[in-house]
DNA sequence: TTGTAAGCGTTATCAA
DNA sequence: TTGATAACGCTTACAA
């Protein structure tokens, strides 16, 4: 017993009918009467019959399939909670409206665009997504010249030729400064994520405004790459400073955990003598001793949303209006007011035990789309 | 300027031959002179084509394409370190033949059923891989049903229709156990994953025999889920016991970090008086205070080994032998000899501060196909 | 060695 | 409202 041998020539002779009409039934459109089309469907159905995709790909010259290449490394892609969560939710539009999404991971950007001529000469997808946008990047205009349709994720430049969706991170990171400073932290450092990507800039500038609208002065900033490694490495530079901030905001999870344990592996007690915010809500932070107080995005939704806005750019039809969640601030036990270098004798700070109640804060939204 | 509406007819047409002669020369065939061999690519290479996926996919049937389809929870994907490397390894290999691969994220294992049976109705993919092999697991036969070459990524129960590429993770669990009995631990438990899964119990079989081999009784077992959150719960339950373990072996980092975090929230020091090993290497652990003891796979090169696997099967011919690199067992900082419940006033444990030097100990390796 | 022609399974055109 | 018939872009017998 075979799946589908079956074509809609079968189906057409069967039921008596052209592949027209059957194609017509099938579709749903008018120029088929009530009845014969009942009858088409009925055969369809006995027959087992789906319309082949290859057939309708190759007539259509559609492949009903969208990309989204990712150029990371296996660990930095592994460590990263965002891509499951923004397939899991494109997904869920895409296989709804028929779409399938191709995965394409490189290494280095060189392959990175070739990745993408050949997704396009292949005529393999309809769109694309594109991710981890950098500041001079030349990835949306060999997209324009290839001409695929386009979804930036994340911030992005204003006024380029593109159609950008993403949660604005920066009302998280002002959060988290906010809150440093109600805590009573004035001297607030910042390690980022390579300034070459756009939502570097937007997070470490977010830090430096909110701090100058603190009247305080910018704290030490670092850049580093977004891995465990690098973030240990920038909280050491950090400690061995004249003057060690007393609070460091991370532009994410990864590299606030991995600077965590390195305070402590110092004797640097958190949050005691150190108070330490994360960006991305990993499933393992709110597990860690002490756990950590972060920012949340709704990376599912985003994806929704990004998938919705692709079709709609595809179809050449005005992308609705999509609100995307405002990112929640988390606080957890990883922050607290600054200056109590005492009880070193406290083994593992028991009275932050249990991630017990989260306090939140909600900050705003953004959602830019192409004019 | 427009990529390419180029079609094979232009280049048979501007090189002045026959559409069959171009189709010849591209795929090198025998059929065609060598001197018009090299007339017909330079024109294909001036002309900047690329043969259309779609026709051709229609022409051969097949659709140049796998599929992955992964039945997680946006979480516990992103949390897991093994689909990123995976992908990325099986890439490399899919993509120099031409291969893409489609990526599909279902929640639940009716709507995975679902998900395999529209990628074969529709002859969107030639094969797929499946993971996370259960005990009575349904959807090797569907598969076979469907007609769609199968490769099951890890450990599979042997003798069924299937044809499977694993590292084997015994030996990494043996090798942790050997270790703990080595530094004199008696009471060793073990946090699994959900007994559903072949590698769970794979995982816990190993624990097991290891444990009875040592001469010692098992010590205490629980299921968990992968999650963090069900690592801290088992945690928390073994913590509890009359007698609770020195050791504790986690199926994965994920577990055994939230374990670690949840011990030292309690005020158990880790090592001195827990000692704790995870499996996976998630890029996190080496960078954890103290930095995790842990098992490490070439996940890459497991994926690469599945591709040429999966690509061999579809092509129906005989798959090359692959020697998977055996598993490492990663001796870090989070395992000691048992029994030091003295210096409570020890903060942060500086005496484990860097990584430092890892001591490696490696196992062995099993790789199985289909006879 | 080369060219012709028939598929592959759809959708689209255009008479009837 | 129908039903031939021609694309779509490629591969592949088969004939020249």
């Amino acid at each position: 017993m075979v799946t589908t041998p079956t074509t809609i020539t079968d189906v057409a002779r069967v039921a008596g009918v052209s592949k027209a009409a059957v194609s017509f039934a099938l579709n749903g459109r008018p120029g088929v009467a009530a009845d014969t089309r009942e009858r088409i469907l009925a055969v369809a159905r006995d027959l087992g019959w789906t319309p082949s995709l290859r057939g309708r790909s190759l007539s259509v010259s559609r492949a009903l399939a969208v990309g989204l290449v990712i150029a990371r490394t296996p660990e930095t892609l592994g460590a990263d909670p965002f891509f499951g969560a923004f397939i899991s939710g494109s997904e869920t539009v895409l296989s709804e409206r028929g779409y399938a999404l191709m995965l394409q991971v490189v290494s280095d950007e060189a392959s990175e665009h070739e990745s993408y001529r050949r997704l396009a000469a292949n005529g393999r997808v309809d769109g694309v997504f594109l991710t981890d946008m950098r500041v001079d990047d030349l990835r949306p205009q060999l997209l324009a010249d290839l001409a695929l349709p386009t979804v930036v994720i994340g911030p992005a430049p204003a006024g380029g030729p593109w159609s950008a969706v993403g949660i604005d991170d920066q009302p998280g990171i002002v959060a988290a400064v906010e809150h440093l400073v109600a805590l009573g932290h004035r001297n607030i450092a910042h390690v980022s994520g390579p300034t070459e990507f756009v939502h570097s800039v937007s997070r470490r500038d977010a830090w430096a405004v909110a701090i100058s609208e603190a009247g305080l002065l910018p704290g030490p900033c670092i850049a580093a790459d977004f891995s465990a490694q690098d973030g240990a490495n920038a909280t050491s530079a950090l400690l061995d400073l004249a003057e060690p901030p007393t609070a460091i905001v991370y532009a994410n999870d990864l590299m606030a955990i991995a600077g965590m344990s390195t305070a402590i592996g110092r004797g640097v007690e958190v949050p005691a003598q150190l108070s330490i915010t994360g960006f991305d809500d990993a499933p393992l932070s709110a597990h860690l001793q002490p756990a950590l107080t972060t920012v949340r995005t709704d990376v599912v939704g985003w994806g929704r949303a990004a998938a919705i806005q692709l079709l709609a750019l595809i179809d050449q039809v005005a992308g609705p209006e999509i609100d995307l969640p405002a990112p929640e601030f988390v606080i957890r036990a990883s922050t607290a007011p600054p200056g109590h270098p005492g009880d070193p004798g406290d083994p593992g700070h028991p009275g932050h035990g249990a991630p017990s109640k989260e306090r939140r804060g909600s900050a705003s939204i953004l959602h830019r789309k192409k004019s």
